[in-house]
DNA sequence: GCGACAG
DNA sequence: ATCTTGTCGC
């Protein structure tokens, strides 16, 4: 029955943002960072039926203490894809970033940044619209492949994809599931990396993606 | 052709 | 992401 586990989608849409993805992918550039980190934010989204509700959160760095958090509340105009998740998130996580009233110096996001099938990412989208430094921080990997870390805490490992080392597999806490960094835009791999590990404390996620987690259902909590 | 597939 | 109960471990 079941035999796929998406809801079908028209070819002729998955066409279009294909091709929309890869102009916007030669737009991405990859090096190392030219800010001194001072700034950071943490996003991520909720979503509450045909609504979706974007979170933004500002922590300094590397103290991680809260400077500002702001939400939107939108509607979700496409269906998830895998591939294709900046074009349903994007649009609102823009307008909640709007909503800051400081800039961060880097943005990490939820989900890949060039760890993707066209090495474009929800990560790699946010950093060209705002071009702003971002990273990707995923909970589950998209595409390639790599061996288990070491299950001690700080080990890493490569995920390969058509013989490019596109993330890492990051042992951020001790014998818990590896978190995958990669970069956005505006940011290497190996900096991504350091970063996913510098911002991590009590917790598996790194706090930017941990609180920018939390709050999102805070605030859902008061939206309905 | 078959399986896999961020959030 | 979301729907959902109990349960194991620090």
């Amino acid at each position: 029955m079941a035999y796929y586990n998406h809801p079908p989608v028209d070819s002729e849409l998955i066409k279009s943002l294909t091709a929309r993805q890869n102009e916007l992918q030669k737009q991405v550039v990859l090096q190392k960072p030219d800010f001194t980190l001072k700034v950071i934010a943490g996003c991520d989204s909720s979503f509450i039926g045909e609504n979706i509700l974007s979170v933004f959160v500002l922590l300094s760095y590397p103290d991680l203490e809260i400077l500002e958090k702001v939400w939107h509340y939108g509607t979700i105009e496409l269906p998830y894809v895998p591939g294709f998740l900046a074009f349903r998130e994007a649009p609102n996580l823009l307008e909640a970033y709007k909503k800051l009233t400081q800039k961060p110096d880097l943005i990490m996001v939820d989900g890949h940044g060039i760890s993707h099938p066209r090495r474009m990412g929800i990560a790699s989208h946010l950093g060209v619209h705002l071009q702003k430094p971002t990273m990707g921080l995923a909970k589950e990997i998209l595409v390639g492949k790599f061996e288990m870390p070491g299950p001690e805490q700080g080990s890493i490992s490569p995920v390969l994809h058509r013989n490019e080392h596109i993330a890492n597999a990051i042992r951020t806490k001790e014998k818990v599931k590896p978190v995958f960094a990669s970069p956005g835009h505006l940011l290497d791999l190996e900096t991504a990396t350091k970063i996913a590990l510098a911002t991590t404390r009590k917790h598996k996620l790194p706090e930017p993606t941990r609180l920018a987690d939390h709050y999102a259902e805070v605030f859902k909590a008061q939206v309905r």
